[in-house]
DNA sequence: GCCGTTTTCGGCCCGACTGTTTTCAGTCG
């Protein structure tokens, strides 16, 4: 049982001890603890065996047995007891917006209620409105949200929520009344999936701009709407969330509504050791509730708040309690990639394969974007169902773009196509063309991409095996997840990246927003193996090319700078790079 | 259930909004 399933099982454990009216400190413990885990970079297995658990901080006594019992047996006795002694569709019923757990428990105790239609039944027949604490406002709320669940999934990949948000960051910006604005939240962080978009606006006339926002285009319903703060319901059921504060609030409302929570909870304890009190309206020098301004300690900009507090600035990207906090103590905080710094990516697709553009639009393209190179490499022979090319059309390919690239110098374009391809790691971990091909291209990317329901060490041995041909230069997309969608084939990231970091493999942060593989949580430890990335942009279309923009996001959660990621460096240097696994160094 | 320059017990982040209540509980972030 890896660390994910663990961590799981004890929402789960925390969950149901919320439905049944436990100390809340005590669910709390639970859920704090599956948060690090998930969290955790190295595997539970091996913490487990070397009886490391204790030196987690929040994993005490008592937890500490049940995760050794649930790692080393696959199960947990007190997990399954628990989960017997209460229905599983009052977890379901969780879920519905509005619902917490003292509902759930109200409508299962005085209802019987234990599933979401005998819910939806008992709100149409009016029992739910006659119950205690109960009325026809939440009833009707929970018939809605119901509905909504039914309609919308709660998690949205972030750049769907980006492609939202940026547009009403630039109307609220526009608006005469607001003073300041920004995203904040998950979106602001960076998370791959975000559960909905915050909003934060420092204005003199919160009343205003709350009623811009409530009736700008594209919202579908306003669930919520204050003095301060409103919450919407945007295309596609993302809900979006405006907190309106005062000009000299919006540092730390700023700070507070980016979070994370664990990033928060840390800057509050810094503020108590420090004699201070942090909170969204200020920092005050006093641990007395007050927001008295005589009490405020200025600051202007987040800037000064963590300086403050005795820490440089931490780009919202790390704020996840990772290590950010010691960084930033020791202003050893690194000086993140910036998504300007990439050159070209070195893993797209053409019309020769399954992309929609050819090479000479592509060149085009790229060119005119500002690359300075890019790299073809259309599927090997075996992705049929990606039109795969056969080595003959390979060999073809690779004289078009010669003559592509006579073309450019020329005409004295400092832009260059680089041949290459995406080879299929076969089972086995066999490649999809001989190495005698292989060596005729610039860039080889190895991916996998079938035999995805092999074992975690069959699947482990097939990507170091590929990692280990001196002609391959790159892993693709090392989990083939794709987000929201398909759940990553197992495979211990681990030993591949320690295989990488043997072999000079690199590994490439496909920026493709169903992907953002190999994820950002594991490029720290890859990092310090001393592997490097690739940002790239697995292109089939030339529109594709913004997802540069999204696997530099993800390389900055990773912690990773420009000298981390190959494709930053200058074409010379780069093709210098690329030689240096082969040993050829061609000139 | 966890934790400790408040250390083995008594805390545990905290404020806005909603709907229910007639002063507050539940939910959410």
């Amino acid at each position: 049982m890896n660390k994910d399933q663990v961590a799981q099982i004890l929402v789960e454990i925390g969950t149901l001890l919320e439905l049944k009216g436990e100390n809340p400190f005590k669910t709390r413990a639970y859920l704090n603890v599956a948060r690090t885990l998930e969290s955790l970079s190295e595997p539970i297995e091996r913490i487990v065996s070397e009886n490391r658990l204790g030196e987690i901080k929040g994993i005490g006594e008592a937890i500490q047995k049940k995760i050794t019992e649930l790692v080393t047996t696959g199960r947990l006795e007190y997990y399954e007891e628990l989960k017997a002694s209460l229905p599983e569709g009052l977890l379901v019923m969780l879920t519905v917006p509005g619902l917490g757990p003292k509902k759930v428990k109200a409508l299962y105790e005085k209802l019987g209620i234990t599933g979401l239609d005998e819910l939806e039944m008992a709100c149409n027949e009016g029992k739910v409105a006659a119950l205690d604490g109960f009325g026809e406002k939440t009833q009707q709320k929970i018939c809605e949200g119901i509905q909504f669940r039914r309609t919308y999934a709660s998690r949205h990949l972030l750049s769907d929520a980006l492609l939202l948000a940026e547009p009403i960051l630039d109307d609220l910006r526009q608006h005469p009344d607001v003073i300041r604005c920004s995203t904040a939240g998950s979106l602001r962080r960076f998370k791959e999936i975000v559960g909905d978009v915050d909003f934060l606006v420092s204005s003199k006339n919160p009343a205003e701009v709350i009623e811009y926002f409530t009736t700008l285009p594209g919202i579908l319903s306003i669930s919520a709407k204050g003095d301060t703060k409103a919450s919407v319901v945007l295309e596609g059921g993302i809900q979006a969330d405006l907190r309106v504060v005062t000009d000299a609030e919006f540092p730390f409302a700023l700070a507070y509504f980016t979070g994370s929570k664990e990033h928060n909870i840390v800057m509050r304890q810094r503020a108590i050791q420090r004699g201070l009190r942090l909170n969204e309206y200020g920092l005050f020098k006093s641990d007395a509730e007050t927001r008295d301004p005589a009490l405020l300690v200025t600051c202007q900009t987040e800037e000064e708040l963590f300086s403050r507090l005795d820490l440089a600035y931490v780009p919202p990207e790390l704020r996840e309690d990772q290590g950010e906090f010691l960084a930033a103590e020791q202003n050893d905080l690194p000086r993140l990639l910036e998504w300007t710094e990439l050159k070209g990516s070195l893993h797209n697709h053409s019309n020769w394969s399954d992309g929609r553009n050819s090479l000479e639009e592509i060149a085009t393209q790229m060119r005119e974007l500002g690359c300075a190179y890019w790299a073809i490499t259309d599927h090997s022979k075996s992705s049929f169902q990606a039109n795969g090319l056969q080595p003959e059309r390979l060999l073809q390919q690779l004289q078009e773009i010669a003559s592509l690239n006579q073309r450019l110098a020329d005409e004295e374009i400092d832009f260059r196509l680089l041949t290459g391809t995406e080879v299929d790691i076969l089972n086995e971990g066999r490649l999809d063309f001989d190495d005698e091909l292989l060596q005729k291209l610039d860039v080889v990317v190895a991916s996998i991409h079938q035999g995805f329901t092999q074992s975690e060490a069959e699947t482990t041995k097939r990507l170091i095996r590929a990692a280990e041909n001196p002609f391959v230069h790159m892993l693709g997309h090392l989990t083939g997840r794709l987000l929201l969608e398909r759940e990553p084939y197992k495979v211990n990231q681990h030993a591949v990246i320690d295989a990488c970091a043997e072999t000079g493999t690199w590994i490439e942060l496909n920026g493709s927003p169903l992907r953002l593989d190999m994820d950002w949580r594991l490029w720290h430890y890859a990092k310090e193996k001393g592997v490097k990335c690739v940002v790239n942009c697995d292109a089939h279309r030339f529109e594709h090319a913004g997802y540069l923009r999204l696997g530099a996001g993800m390389a900055r959660k990773g912690w990773l700078t420009k000298t981390d990621v190959v494709n930053t460096q200058s074409l010379d240097s780069l093709r210098l790079a690329l030689q240096k696994k082969r040993g050829l160094r061609r000139s």
